[in-house]
RNA sequence: GGGGCUGUAGCUCAAUUGGAUAGAGCAUCAGACUACGAAUCUGAGGGUUGUGGGUUCGAUUCCCGCCAGCCCCGCCA
């Protein structure tokens, strides 16, 4: 938060998919010999009653090949070995059988990675999220790129690419000056030995204050940062302890968040190589002079201006980011670096990937992922109004909740309370859309009904508990098939069969809510399916199938939840 | 002034990137527990997709103009 498209997919990830694409490709080829139909696309049935699948590419094709779109489906379903009819106005609705479905639905469970392609074997990305400012404790503010950021790294590292997760510390800058000088005059001797981020905090908030009212205190405070900048042994020792206990303080929301970085790179890690970023800037042109500072002029391109060195002879976020994409590139070579911050930094990326491609570094794909900004029942989150809710206060209030009402169930199991007051934070961030801003509420946070947290695990959980009353192996998938026969198992087996391109989708838009609504879908179905239909009761062999569909059910919810960094509790 | 984001049921949000009659949840109303777990399920009502044009077989989606809200625009990140 302090700190701060094309598509993910290649050619070759669109190669595999659905089988039905070839299947409907070649259709096409026969049919219209010489033409490229590598476009063509089969999509699960918007309606049931279209069938299951349908494909609106010979609509599109009218114009092309100079024929009614009727007539082009027409021809194409003919030479289709499925049943298909032609609807509307040229739609071709594909309906598969039972046997088809179980085939695939088995391929599915036979793959270790659940049918999801992987499609990024061999290719690294880094994924920059969470950032947040050192000798600060993390608060609401902070959830967003935290969640977000984790849920796009695991659903790349499912789709097989090698991820580097990193987060980008505020560990630099002018704060700390004014910290060194509050940690010295502001806090008592136990509080310096015992140092803590609140007591870091709280010396900030001082010293600030102080510095705004006294001429002097801040001149202390900017000699103690220049100290600091020129190495000064005792200022380095305290600015390392900071960071330590910064870190150490992070993680242990981490830890709560099941969240996990590969490397702390904080704007210190890259301040050394700024005067060189910004020499070649000057050299190649780029860089002027303007009012004292040094700026790269974009406003031919209507990017306005960026400054890569202020008149005091600093340095700021342009000319950091532009540091840390040389060290990226130069260490890593990624094909693409992702970052997660909020949208009010969006020119701000688009400033710097501009310059950077101009510096020559267009072999790296940078993506921003902006996401809209939390507010607090409709005022935005500002320390000034009073409601800066800190992230652990809100992890324990959740899970106090979460725990009230298991306990009136007679189920007061706190370390059960943390896993679903963790899930039901996670996903209430989750299953938005990252681009829209939300404005946080308590009751529907930690809503238990509906499209929540609480009834995805809910589903889970009953899952296990019919495994555990069939007295069958939850994971195994025995060689009895899929039921597929009744309209609510139907349905569900579509919807399971998704679960791969969903996966895909949700990295291409870096969207984890793709996944979360699509988990939602399937959650329903799967109720509706279980509400109606009798497992256990049923003759043996139709128990066998339904209770190899429930399994499979199970694996792909577990799987996706992980993917959204939910647990899965098998008892609730 | 320049730019970005947002606008869909009373409320909170979707809509597979241009497809068929715009879907869910909450709330409201009517049903289903001698139970494969009711944190569930079945059903009902609820819409001029901010607004006016345009593009075409077809627009919530793309283009232009307006309206409203939020945000950014040289020394914070």
């Amino acid at each position: 938060m302090e700190r701060r498209q094309p598509r993910a997919g290649s050619q070759e990830d669109q190669t595999r998919g659905l089988i039905l694409d070839a299947l409907v490709q070649q259709a096409f080829e026969q049919a219209f010999p010489g033409e490229d139909f590598s476009f063509v696309r089969v999509l699960p049935a918007t309606d049931p009653k279209f069938g299951d699948f349908q494909c609106n590419d010979a609509l599109k094709l009218a114009k092309k090949l100079k024929l009614p779109p009727r007539a082009i489906a027409e021809k194409v379903a003919a030479l289709l070995p499925l049943k298909v009819e032609v609807a509307g106005p040229g739609f071709l609705n594909i309906t598969v059988t039972g046997d088809w479905l179980e085939g695939r639905l088995s391929e599915m469970c036979a793959d270790a990675h659940l049918g999801v392609e992987q499609c990024g074997k061999g290719r690294k990305v880094v994924i920059d999220y969470s950032s947040p400012n050192a000798a600060k404790q993390m608060h609401i503010g902070h959830i967003r790129s935290t969640v977000i950021g984790s849920a796009i790294d695991r659903i790349f590292r499912a789709l097989g690419y090698d991820v580097i997760a990193d987060n980008h510390l505020g560990d630099w800058g002018t704060q700390f000056g004014i910290l060194i000088k509050g940690y010295r005059e502001c806090l008592n001797d136990s509080e310096r030995e015992n140092l803590t981020v609140a007591n870091l905090e709280k010396c900030y908030v001082l010293s600030a204050a102080k510095a705004k009212e006294s001429e002097d205190w801040k001149d202390e405070c900017r000699r103690e940062l220049v100290k600091l900048q020129q190495g000064d042994e005792e200022n380095l020792g305290l600015w390392k302890r900071f960071i330590d206990i910064s870190i150490g303080e992070f993680e242990r929301m981490y830890a709560k968040l099941g969240v996990k970085f590969d490397t702390y790179r904080g704007e210190s890690f890259y301040n050394p190589m700024m005067p060189g970023i910004v020499s070649r800037l000057e050299e190649m042109g780029l860089a002027k002079e303007s009012e004292g500072a040094l700026i790269v002029d974009l406003s031919d391109e209507g990017l306005g201006v960026a400054i890569v060195r202020k008149s005091d002879g600093g340095y700021n976020y342009t000319t950091s980011d532009l540091a840390c994409v040389k060290s990226r590139v130069e260490e890593y070579n990624p094909e693409r670096i992702i970052y997660v911050t909020d949208d009010r930094q969006q020119l701000h990326f688009k400033q710097f990937f501009n310059i950077a491609a101009k510096m020559g570094y267009t072999g790296v794909q940078l993506v921003h992922v902006p996401f809209g900004l939390m507010s607090y029942q409709g005022k935005a989150i500002s320390t000034r109004e009073g409601n800066l809710i800190k992230l652990d206060d809100l992890l324990a209030e959740s899970v106090k909740r979460c725990l009230a009402t298991l306990s009136e169930r007679g189920n007061a199991d706190e370390a059960l309370a943390e896993q679903i007051g963790y899930g039901a934070v996670k996903y209430a961030d989750l299953s938005h859309d990252p681009a829209t801003a939300i404005d946080f509420n308590w009751d529907k946070a930690l809503a238990l009904d509906g499209n929540s947290g609480p009834y995805l695990q809910y589903a889970y959980a009953r899952v296990c508990s019919l495994m555990d009353k069939a007295g069958e192996d939850p994971e195994a998938v025995s060689a009895a098939g899929f039921a597929t026969e009744s309209n609510s198992e139907k349905q569900l087996a579509l919807q399971l069969l998704k679960f791969p391109s969903v996966v895909r989708r949700a990295a291409e838009a870096y969207k984890p809510s793709v996944l979360a609504e699509y988990l939602y879908a399937t959650c329903q179905l799967y109720s509706s399916f279980y509400q109606n239909s009798p497992i256990l009761k049923s003759e043996a062999e139709l128990r066998s199938r339904r209770l190899n569909l429930c399994r499979l059910f199970g694996k792909i919810l577990k799987a996706g939840l992980a993917l959204l960094g939910i647990e899965t509790p098998s008892h609730i």
